[in-house]
DNA sequence: AAACTGTATCTATTCGATAGACACAGTATA
DNA sequence: TATACTGTGTCTATCGAATAGATACAGTTT
């Protein structure tokens, strides 16, 4: 298992999972049908509990990248590229907007930048 | 002080403070220049603490709406009218959909800071 | 039967948001 | 100058959501 979690990061472990393993399923480093590592060898290997690797998961199949399986396994969505694409996609459509809401209100690039930072920086705060 | 705020409401009390305030300015009815009530008035008034009314108060103030002057007393801005004219909701709501949409695919709050700074610096070129 | 799978629950801890109380420093005015 | 006001800063309490640990449950595989 390809996945280092850092316990001092102010990002929670379960996020830095989900990450880490939607990265590997967008570069192809997991593939459709791939059985995931099961939750419990995750969380042994990594040190954590099971919620830890269950929420990471959990948000995973929530957005249709992988599928479980009680009793059987956790397995990457065939579906699961084309979601990434999609998301790309999404992610540009998403910026567009939000760039042209800004320039239409007056906000130069520098300042755009400058609300970006603040904002995520609050957020994290 | 035309204000009513409601204690058990999930909105928090500074909030709902805040927008009724800014609701007031953006409808005329707080003229610019013209003197707020002072935070003691208000909390006194509305029941609340200081540092609630102070909360919304440097909300409103942190976004250009009123200017508190110590010892004198907060003022609505000359200029809060043109504020609130600008589509600035419009920015916070295209933001806050840009933002989602990025969560979702997986993007850290790095990553997101970094996209941004990435495509503004494109686009100037 | 043993060893595995995902799931559910109960609990502890931490941290930010909210807000109360109160002290501080400067200004206005009588 | 005494007082009554102004915004500000700090210390504290409370609450709830987020995070994550431990453990028990139910189903499948070998």
């Amino acid at each position: 298992m390809d996945v280092i979690l850092h316990p001092r990061s102010e990002e929670p472990l379960y996020k830095q999972l989900y990450r880490q393993i939607l990265s590997q399923i967008a570069s192809g480093d997991l593939s459709p049908g791939e059985m995931l590592p099961s939750i419990r060898t995750a969380a042994r290997y990594l040190n954590v509990a099971v919620i830890t690797v269950k929420t990471a998961y959990e948000e995973l199949e929530k957005e249709g990248y992988i599928t479980a399986v009680p009793a059987k396994g956790c397995f990457v969505s065939v579906n699961a590229p084309a979601l990434v694409d999609r998301s790309k996609m999404d992610v540009d459509k998403a910026y567009e907007t939000f760039l042209d809401v800004c320039k239409k209100s007056g906000l130069s690039d520098e300042e755009i930048v400058t609300l970006v930072t603040e904002k995520i920086r609050r957020e994290e705060c």
